[in-house]
RNA sequence: GCCCUUGUAGCUCAGCGGUAGAGCACUCCCUUGGUAAGGGAGAGGUCCCGGGUUCAAGUCCCGGCGAGGGCACCA
């Protein structure tokens, strides 16, 4: 006699046992109509299974995250149904739901081309034509392993051989495609409708890359065909904000063949990069680093004692002279160690916060090369903190307000906090990773901040903590970082003088806010998808004459904003008007100063922002006055519409 | 690094066995025009590189390099 609480706060008894689709059929004919899954007691589960004791219940339909997710998984599970019909030797491994879709990862001997991939797609519209029930089916082990043996599907066995033997599995039956799932799925095709194929790609069995490739087929799905078409929508506006084609369009940068994963900065973008390098230096300075340069070529031997060596060497560019080999550095911690070691230090001396905007070089894997965002050849706005034990919470505490008030320059909302903790491959004792991690999880929770743990993604030689950032389409890159460092100050032997006149080893802090000036640029370039606030646009403003008559003025207006500072430029080109504004526009600079007859008469000139507001006309001081303005609040109030 | 896709004019792209194309940009001429494209003419290409098939290869095949999307990696 099972008690049935709804999420109003109302009950039902009923006979025996029940389903969620009784529950919903109860409640009414639309409801049961909708109902894709249900909630029992908070754990989500199918419509079909019986319900044997009282709990509280909610039925899932399109409406909810859950009942999204359930469609998006019963479309994994179509792309099976499909997939063996069109190609019965094809092998299915996992299909698991992820944002805005789904995916299969499937063993097949042949390539999947884009027109299989479109035969499977019109294949699985047909099917969800048939408006079938599925049904699921709770089996033993034992007989799971019988069904997907007798069905040659070697990776589900694979799964099923890890599952507890007293445990039982849930077989998903799509006519005749079986799948195995915890499920839930939807009760009936009919509830799935609004989708696309989109993409297929390679990807490791396990995510392994010692384990063979199999062919993963991503799609996405949604409940109306409305939401289907924004989130196409959605995508293809994200793509024009990408910062390679915003990049080649406002001419910032450009790579070619002959260096892979290394920028060739254009004066644009270079106008921003120096922008930005400015600012870190004043922030730093007034903070209490001290900024230093140290070399491109290091010795083996020092990434040897370091460690980078051992772990790093196929990742390093390396180069010869006169029998030595010489490392380009992939970082700068070893170097800023042996400034820290020149002269005697005092703990009065602690911390020394040493600082610089190194160029490193990795050799990154070609796969991995992204536009700015992952490069083989980076500069950080790199420091290291030496501290003594004492000193690392409020240095790590100090770091963060830093780190979150440089990012508020920029009008970055969402920042992603992960703690990331001790590898396999690591040097130190697990005492030291203890303390680091420790410090770090302590520093952030002073701080009331939202933040998760990855286990195991520490760098070798201490914890983390990672500051990311999404691009345009929600890739999260890693930008800003501290790192608690116990090993590396012993290994290459810095040590102060402690109150108690003996010898001890400083701690190291690495820190970045920026992480790299490359990708962190690749971001700005898409958060204002290339619409720089006047703070950092590569021209901040452009003067332009009507006719000829006009030149003079506008050049002795250039010349005083040049001579200011501002980034200026002229346009007295044989142009009308309109045209000139279009093509500026087009380059996204801030401010379009006009001088026509009218303004000349006056000693005025007209002032138009990016977006296309009209300040009218004024005195070249008063525009002077409003840029300024603009300048000082950086990339705080939106320069976007 | 692995899988798939891909590389044609400065840019965006078409051409897919038979003498290299378009739009924009560029150069010159006309036009001096008031807030997102004035008109005309012209110039511009080892079709990524190296092999192969063929009477004939941007076009088909193989290899290399780069790029794009994933996967793996990311000190």
């Amino acid at each position: 006699m099972p008690k049935i609480t709804l999420p109003d706060g109302s009950q039902k008894d009923f006979e025996g046992s029940v389903t969620i689709m009784q529950v919903a059929e109860s409640l009414g004919p639309g409801l049961a109509k909708a109902a894709i899954a249900g909630l029992i007691n908070g754990n989500l589960i199918d419509t079909c299974i019986p319900i044997n004791q009282n709990a509280s219940v909610s039925i899932v339909t399109a409406k909810d995250k859950e009942g999204i997710d359930t469609i998006r998984h019963s479309f994994a599970h179509l792309i099976g149904h499909a997939v063996k019909q069109l190609f019965p030797t094809a092998k299915m491994a996992i299909g698991p739901v992820i944002d805005d879709g789904f995916y299969y990862d499937i063993a097949y001997e042949k390539a999947f081309t884009l027109d299989d991939l479109e035969a499977i797609e019109i294949r699985i519209k047909e099917l969800i034509k048939r408006d079938y029930d599925v049904t699921v089916k709770e089996v033993s082990k034992e007989e799971a392993r019988n069904t997907f043996i007798g069905r040659d599907e070697p990776y589900k066995v694979q799964i099923i051989e890890e599952i507890p033997s007293d445990e039982k599995i849930k077989l998903y039956i799509h006519q005749e495609y079986i799948d195995m799932c915890r499920g839930p799925h939807v009760p009936n095709t009919r509830h799935l409708r609004h989708f696309k194929l989109t993409k297929v790609s390679g990807a490791y069995w396990r995510g392994d890359s010692r384990n063979e490739m199999l062919q993963r087929i991503y799609g996405t799905a949604w409940p109306t065909s409305k939401d289907l078409k924004s989130y196409i929508q959605r995508i293809e506006e994200a793509e024009k904000r990408d910062h390679r084609k915003i990049g080649k369009k406002m001419s910032l940068f450009h790579t070619q063949e002959e260096s892979p994963g290394m920028v060739f900065w254009h004066p644009n973008g270079w106008a921003i990069y120096q922008v930005l390098e400015q600012y870190i230096r004043e922030v730093l300075k007034i903070n209490g680093y001290q900024e230093i340069k140290t070399p491109q070529a290091v010795d083996r031997s020092l990434w040897e004692r370091s460690g980078h060596w051992e772990k790093f060497k196929d990742d390093m560019f390396t180069t010869n002279s006169e029998n030595r080999e010489y490392a380009i550095k992939p970082m700068n911690c070893p170097c800023h160690v042996q400034v820290f070691n020149q002269g005697l230090k005092s703990y009065r001396d602690l911390p020394i916060r040493l600082a610089e905007f190194g160029s490193c070089h990795r050799n990154e894997p070609s796969g991995s090369l992204h536009g700015l965002m992952r490069v083989r050849n980076f500069v950080q706005d790199d420091a290291h903190i030496f501290c003594d034990e004492s000193q690392i919470q409020s240095e790590v505490s100090n770091f963060i307000d830093l780190v979150f008030e440089v990012y508020s320059s920029f009008g970055f909302d969402s920042v992603q906090i992960k703690l990331s903790t001790r590898p396999n491959q690591r040097v130190g004792s697990d005492e030291i990773w203890d303390k680091s991690e420790k410090a770090l999880s302590d520093a952030l929770n002073a701080k009331n901040l939202k933040w998760e743990v990855l286990p195991g993604e520490g760098a070798f030689y201490g914890p983390k903590i990672e500051f990311s950032l999404k691009d345009c389409i929600g890739r999260i890159w890693q930008c800003g970082t501290i790192q608690v460092d116990f090993s590396m100050p012993e290994r290459l032997d810095a040590s102060f003088i402690g109150e108690d006149n003996q010898k001890k080893t400083p701690v190291m802090l690495h820190r970045a806010i920026l992480g790299s000036f490359e990708r962190f640029i690749g971001i700005l370039i898409e958060h204002y998808a290339g619409r720089f606030p006047a703070w950092l646009a590569p021209t901040q403003l452009v003067i332009m004459g009507i006719t000829d008559r006009n030149s003079s003025l506008c050049k002795e207006y250039h010349s005083k904003l040049s001579h200011l500072g501002y980034r200026t430029q002229i346009d007295l080109r044989n142009e009308k008007i309109g045209f000139k504004i279009r093509e500026h526009t087009l380059q996204k600079v801030p401010f379009l100063l006009i001088v026509g007859d009218k303004e000349q008469e006056e000693r005025k000139v007209s002032v138009r922002a990016l977006n296309g507001k009209d300040f009218g006309s004024m005195k070249i001081e008063d525009f002077i006055y409003l840029l300024d303005e603009e300048i000082r609040k950086r990339g705080r109030s939106s320069n976007q519409q």
